[in-house]
RNA sequence: GCGCCCUUAGCUCAGUUGGUAGAGCAACCCAUUUACACUGGGAAGGUCAGGAGUUCGAGUCUCUUAGGGCGCACCA
């Protein structure tokens, strides 16, 4: 018996020596491996952003994903798993922009943006090289070969030529709208980027001024000063008779002009049941604007001050500017009632800005817009219905089919522009009032490009094709197009998932998946959400990994973490599950220092009770019950192999015939190996140590041998 | 406001098509120079949140009440 087996099972001395192992075999590559893997299995990695390190989300992504490829590869399928990369546009950028900031005490324009973007390009570099020895920590066997980032070259290509086909389509267009704008990144962001956080603010009833009619409610006065008009319902008899007529007020210094209007979106029955209409700064007044052709006035700018013509108020900050306009009420006796008022403010998710919004020239995609391909005639959101309605694409678990409709269903044009420098590129050049749209730069001179670039989904969008080199039509493509699972965190279901199904259907005319299969979040024991500046509670996987070894953390990640389901993670079950490693070590040397001499008659039988529990794992593994499949696999091997089964053996190998102990012995090693070949997704590298010493013939490596039945 | 999920042993959670409740951890008792103290054996622990219904039979299906979590929308 091999002399490792006399001391205790130790993962650090292990792991990246059969990780090498690994590589070396060159079957991370479907390319190269043998000839009984026909069928194609793929699954693209969630590129990790660049921001900085992988936290223990990431790392139950990859044991999930690896444990879904190992498997597969095992079964006989030629498996493609694809790692890379997202350059991740505003939260890079950020980061970079604080760091600077913090050592430097500059800001990104006075670096300029040439050498700004060489700042980012070099953090991203090095979070990159992070990341990629984090993901090989975890033993994820993922082909190198295909590496890919969203920002690379290729990709870039796919971009391009994505936004050009787009535009030519009449999907991507350019207009003034009223968009979400960050004044703290000073970028516009969509509305998934928004995040909601409930405050206590005062609501406001007053009139514009004595003589006028109706009173209005807002929370938000500084902007009455560029409203057009007001809106009631058009059959509220209280108002009805003012319908049509105007009204010139001078409203804290500014000159309003204020038309009333009949409109249906207005409830008579809430507050006064009249709207002050602001077409520059909401959505909605936007809309009865647009409904009305009602002029639109912007008096906050891009720095959430007020603008030149908003009298009294004029250059002050908007919350400044309230406090002016409710004085000013006072003062005037305009104000008829100060209540308090619990709203959802909108802030934006990277910088925590309160969102204002602005009317600004964005470029958009029309979700809305009927578009004909292959003879088709729909929306984008038609075709994002369909691809889940139809059950070519499964969602799993399925409640998340509910609330992907449930969005869908809300969903508006999707503003991709950013006026950030990190990123595409958007790949338009405009010369007096010619626009040009293309993959290639324009020929002439005096073409200046769009100084904007693209939301980062936009490329993570085409993330299942752009890695297998589309627009190219590659032999990957041809093989492993639509991917066969698509496994991410149930929080980026919209932000990603939506979009892939969307630029994949309309590029490809395809879907970029077959199955779905959403994770949870890893939060802390106590149920908080992890997080850096909580070092406490915040448990980083390279840690785990050095102390209880990455088979360790995987499982502590799989068992017990339902489909979809967030998982509470403790030191102590990461550790809980270092003793199974041990335990399969000692189980090995308990039988090879038994069955010395002997070879494996693979004809062996194993036990009815094992076979029974393979075909119910094999069942739960096809099903995504990882969980499940790992946790039997746990139980039969400490409590049935271990404990008993080895425990009776005793017994026979002591007292027994020749015989008898040759038999006992066969099962043994037969039983062992089985185990080792189903545990082996799960604890792929005690699995491959320990096959290294089995008494086999014609050995292979253990993460291309046959999976525990066929 | 619309929608989704959760409530099962002290804790964390399983329970796949309905067939009289399971695991891990903790606690308790016992054993042990044992392949393995990163051990083994044993015992204890639950009216499956409350109520009603369907059924021969409900943790599982339906309705309902309460508590918790989440998403989306509104936000005059």
């Amino acid at each position: 018996m091999n002399e490792k087996f006399l001391k205790p099972y130790n993962p650090i001395d292990t792991e990246d020596s059969i990780y090498k192992l690994w590589l070396d075999s060159g079957y991370f590559n479907p390319d190269k491996l043998p000839e009984r893997h026909k069928e194609s299995y793929s699954i693209v990695l969630p590129p990790p952003n660049v921001t900085g390190t992988l936290h223990m989300g990431h790392a139950a992504m990859l044991a999930i994903e690896d444990i879904l490829i190992r498997y597969k590869r095992m079964r006989g399928y030629k498996t493609l798993w694809i790692p890379g990369t997202d350059h991740a546009a505003i939260a890079t950028q950020s980061k970079v922009e604080k760091i600077i900031e913090k050592q430097e005490g500059k800001k990104r324009h006075d670096l300029g943006r040439e050498e700004f973007l060489k700042r980012v390009n070099i953090f991203a570099q090095e979070s990159h090289d992070t990341i990629v020895n984090q993901i090989k920590k975890m033993g994820a066997s993922i082909d190198w070969s295909r590496e890919a980032f969203t920002l690379d070259e290729k990709r870039s290509l796919a971009v391009k030529t994505a936004f050009k086909t787009m535009y030519d389509m009449g999907l991507i267009y350019r207009g003034h709208r009223i968009i979400n704008w960050d004044p703290k990144g000073q970028t516009t962001i969509s509305d998934d980027e928004i995040v909601y956080e409930e405050r206590k603010t005062k609501i406001y009833t007053f009139k514009y001024s004595k003589d006028f009619p109706i009173s209005i409610a807002t929370t938000r006065p500084e902007t009455k000063v560029g409203d057009t008009a007001v809106a009631v319902h058009p059959e509220d008899i209280r108002y009805k008779k003012f319908i049509g007529k105007t009204f010139e007020i001078d409203f804290a210094g500014a000159k309003l002009s204020i038309q009333i209007v009949g409109d249906m979106a207005v409830d008579p029955e809430y507050g006064t049941g009249a709207v002050g209409v602001t077409p520059a700064h909401s959505s909605v007044d936007s809309e009865i604007a647009g409904r009305h052709s009602l002029p639109t006035i912007q008096v906050i700018n891009e720095f959430a001050k007020m603008m030149s013509n908003t009298g009294i108020v004029e250059g002050l900050k908007v919350l400044e500017a309230r406090e002016k306009i409710v004085s000013w009420l006072k003062e005037n006796n305009l104000l008829e009632k100060e209540e308090e008022y619990l709203q959802n403010i909108s802030t934006a998710e990277r910088t925590g800005a309160v969102i204002e919004p602005l009317p600004k020239l964005q470029w958009f995609i029309a979700v809305n817009k009927k578009f004909k391909k292959n003879g088709k005639e729909r929306t984008l959101k038609e075709l994002m219905l369909e691809a889940v309605q139809s059950k070519e694409i499964k969602i799993l678990p399925d409640q998340f089919e509910k609330v992907y409709f449930n969005w869908i269903t809300n969903l508006r044009d999707w503003c991709i522009s950013r006026q950030i420098w990190y990123g595409h590129r958007i790949p338009v050049w405009y010369k007096n009032d010619e626009i040009y749209v293309g993959v290639e730069d324009p020929s002439g001179s005096d073409w200046k490009q769009d100084e904007d670039t693209l939301d980062t989904w936009f490329s993570s969008g085409l993330w299942t094709f752009s890695t297998l080199g589309w627009p190219e039509e590659t032999i990957d493509l041809a093989t492993f197009h639509p991917t066969s699972v698509l496994e991410t965190g149930y929080d980026i279901l919209f932000f990603w998932v939506a979009r892939m199904i969307l630029m994949t259907g309309c590029l490809l005319d395809t879907i970029p998946f077959k199955t779905v299969y959403l994770h949870g979040l890893v939060r802390t024991a106590k149920g908080e959400k992890m997080s850096k500046s909580k070092p406490e509670t915040n448990i980083d996987p390279l840690d785990m990994i050095a102390k209880y070894g990455a088979d360790a953390t995987r499982l502590s990640l799989i068992v017990g973490n339902g489909m979809g389901n967030d998982l509470k993670l403790s030191e102590d079950k990461v550790k809980g599950y270092k003793h199974f490693s041990n335990k399969l070590w000692n189980i090995t040397r308990y039988i090879l220092n038994s069955t010395e001499g002997e070879i494996l008659d693979e004809n062996t039988e194993i036990s009815k009770e094992l076979k029974d529990l393979l075909v119910d794992i094999t069942s739960d593994m096809e099903n995504y019950r990882l969980y499940l499949a790992a946790e039997k696999l746990y139980h039969y091997t400490w409590h049935e192999f271990a404990d008993k089964i080895i425990e009776n053996s005793k017994k026979v190998l002591a007292e027994g015939s020749d015989e008898e102990k040759k038999k006992q012995k066969q099962f043994l090693l037969k039983t062992l190996t089985t185990l080792l070949r189903a545990l082996h997704p799960f604890i792929p590298y005690v699995t491959e140590e320990i096959w290294k010493d089995m008494p086999i013939k014609d050995k292979k490596l253990l993460i291309i041998e046959e999976w525990a039945i066929k």
